[in-house]
DNA sequence: GTCACGCTGTGAACTCATTCACAGTATAGC
DNA sequence: GCTATACTGTGAATGAGTTCACAGCGTGAC
């Protein structure tokens, strides 16, 4: 099995879209039916579901509760992951409250911060230890991944303390570049470039008529979909 | 010149690093060592270049300031970009905070939330309006890019308001897929997915040594830079 | 019972992105 | 001045990742 990252974040989608649903409205979907859902060709959903052994019937389609279920074992840690949070300030803080309204299966089990007066405090179900308690807390709590928040300037040594002490993977909020040891994973994100995106090809879209085809070609959503768009969306006027 | 989403990432990291870089200190740099300093191939950074039609001179190697400026055209919208905020929730807030201190070049110059105690207020430098000012805001600012922090049934509602309004491009925190007109760009922050990876590959790298190559493979940062990790860091310790 | 349909599973084709590899060239050293 | 060096610019090779296209099959209609 050829497991890429992209498949990944496609399965975590997949899912997603799937329990949100009405739950047992469906309990089958076809191929194009889950690409509609999620903006991908039938094709590469096929494909996907191939890639993790998951298979369908040619009359029914998938079935639903099952390939969740298939999904769940692929990606959530038996045990369920202990998260640790490092920079408690306005991105961290929001970090946390988005996952613990939106996505509580991700346990944030600590965070870390420099502050005084917010170590002690518990943000969101998830209490503050100082910076220097990081080494006790992480072993004890056998705490694996991390999410990085701090300044740019702060995040490389952040990043390897957490390595040094048992966590493997990291989300980082930085635009520095980590130095890892092998086997460690990074995942980046880059809102000012992400935003930068945004600006581009928004400026883009506006000149030429265009962001597909010719010369300067947009990517993703843009214009994909050129179909039922306009006057049959949820109604937004007034 | 073909211009895609990965390369203008790219380029807004190569100029990051290169601000970020103390000012005057090196006038030029050779491409193994923007590489070296964004994490990617010499290779792939002289091809970047090419393609925006930078050139640099074998012996010196690229001019910084020519290359920042060059970027900047690239990117930068002439007047500077009105940007709106749709969703003053803690995401929403963060994001504000964070481009405010960060990134005060992207200017937020109207946010929007249903709250009536938001409305009114002022986050960060960016007022608050209510929804219901939405359409007039967004003429009478001109505003053609907007950041989407809503609930997620919410999205394709607030969406469609705002492509109906002049806005061209949306940055979206939601794991809503937006339906959107020919022309328009959407970028997806999908921070679940994100997280998603971050444990699947940290799980991965935990039972097998290994990420890179051999069968499940793991991607990017992953183990990528084996050397000079290690001792010879910014230390950590204590 | 038989037929036609529409779907899945998948090898092969294709497209896009990155890396290789080297010709061309400006400098520094001798 | 001439040679060795180290870099850029770029066509070609490679390698992902995605899509095509179709064989195979279970189901519903008649």
């Amino acid at each position: 099995m050829k497991v890429t990252a992209r498949l990944i974040e496609r399965l975590s989608t997949y899912r997603r879209n799937l329990q949100r649903q009405i739950p047992g409205a469906k309990t089958r979907i076809y191929s194009h039916e889950l690409a509609a859902l999620v903006g991908e060709t039938p094709a590469l959903v096929r494909r996907d579901l191939m890639t993790i052994g998951f298979t369908g019937s040619p009359a029914h389609g998938y079935d639903v509760p099952g390939l969740i279920a298939k999904i769940a074992e692929l990606l959530d840690p038996p045990g369920g992951a202990g998260i640790a949070l490092v920079g408690v300030g306005a991105l961290g803080r929001a970090i946390l409250r988005y996952f613990h309204r939106v996505h509580p299966e991700f346990r944030f089990v600590a965070a870390f911060d420099t502050s005084p007066d917010k170590v002690g405090q518990v943000f969101d179900g998830c209490p503050c230890h100082a910076l220097d308690d990081m080494e006790a807390t992480l072993r004890q709590k056998l705490i694996a991944f991390g999410v990085i928040a701090v300044p740019a300037d702060a995040a490389q040594v952040v990043a390897t303390r957490l390595v040094r002490n048992g966590v493997r993977a990291l989300l980082n909020f930085t635009p520095e570049r980590l130095q890892m040891p092998p086997g460690a994973y990074v995942e980046d994100v880059d809102l000012a470039a992400s935003l930068e995106k945004v600006v581009f090809f928004g400026r883009l879209g506006a000149t030429h008529a265009a962001c597909p085809g010719a010369d300067m070609a947009g990517p993703e959503s843009c214009a994909a979909n050129q179909d039922a768009y306009a006057s049959d969306l949820p109604s937004a006027n007034s």
